[in-house]
DNA sequence: ATTAAATAGTTTAATATCAAACTAATATCA
DNA sequence: TGATATTAGTTTGATATTAAACTATTTAAT
């Protein structure tokens, strides 16, 4: 009884924390959809070119691992960024399994102009929260990301 | 220059909370993922049997608005569950526009088999918190997902 | 009542997303 | 060196996802 009603608690505790979560990441998220499409650019471009932009030039591997996304979708979505000329894929000498993704500088341009916007708009998102706040939500997001 | 350097700081703490953020959203996400995947589920699908569950039988547009997602995805969605014979849509008779979607046996069944399965995921996912730990979690994401 | 506006859901077109099967190149190791 | 395993990236097949255009129905307004 004690044992179950305990249980219950903690698991309504859990879910409702892992809703609140997904809302806040799907809010947020959903902002910066609206914001980035207005320069036609998706959330996984956006992702793509501001590694590269961030990092320097990539292997595919590499970036997907950064954004989290499996191969086959960088497959895609670098396809995409090609397509428009904002990134280009450039066979690797040392190993010629790998591409080599760089901006070009049509890329380099488009994402310079739209990455303060960005920051800007994240900044803006997060104002509702204190400095102090926004440290503690990230903490806490840090340890729950670990499980990976 | 002063300013400047206090507005970087800014930026760059709200960066680092939205990153922190999304990561653990999507962790915890790919791992439901994997989990409901055993089950033949999607995480959408799984939102709308969800929502019928503890609900009862709605409209398309209510389990959007529920779930957060658009008109035409619930479509899909319902297609493919309708497909399965996990849920049935019933034309409403007070307003011919609507469909009422719900569960048929074998959904419930389903549903009622795999969600306590899915607490269990969730529940072990956050005790990398204490209480106090998860509830501050709640507290700050409903803060930020407000301002949607 | 007739017309206009709003609403529920579908369709379309484009991109995303994954897992799994596959190809090509590299690394291992026997 | 030659066979085997691993790795990078692509392809395939399925579902997801949105915005925008569209259909059918209902509500509002004149």
């Amino acid at each position: 009884m004690r044992k179950r009603s305990r249980d219950n608690g903690k698991e309504a505790r859990a879910l409702n924390t892992y809703l609140k979560l997904m809302r806040a990441a799907e809010s947020t998220t959903a902002r910066a959809h609206r914001h980035l499409a207005s320069a036609g650019l998706t959330l996984s471009q956006f992702g793509v070119m501001e590694a590269l932009y961030h990092l320097g030039p990539r292997s595919q591997k590499e970036i997907g691992q950064k954004i989290l996304r499996s191969s086959g979708n960088m497959t895609m979505v670098i396809d995409n960024l090609e397509k428009r000329g904002l990134v280009r894929r450039k066979r690797s000498s040392a190993d010629r399994r790998c591409f080599i993704v760089h901006l070009t500088d049509k890329g380099n341009k488009l994402i310079s102009r739209i990455f303060p916007h960005h920051t800007a708009m994240i900044t803006g998102e997060m104002s509702v929260l204190s400095a102090t706040e926004q440290e503690t939500l990230a903490r806490l997001c840090k340890k729950l990301g670990l499980g990976v």
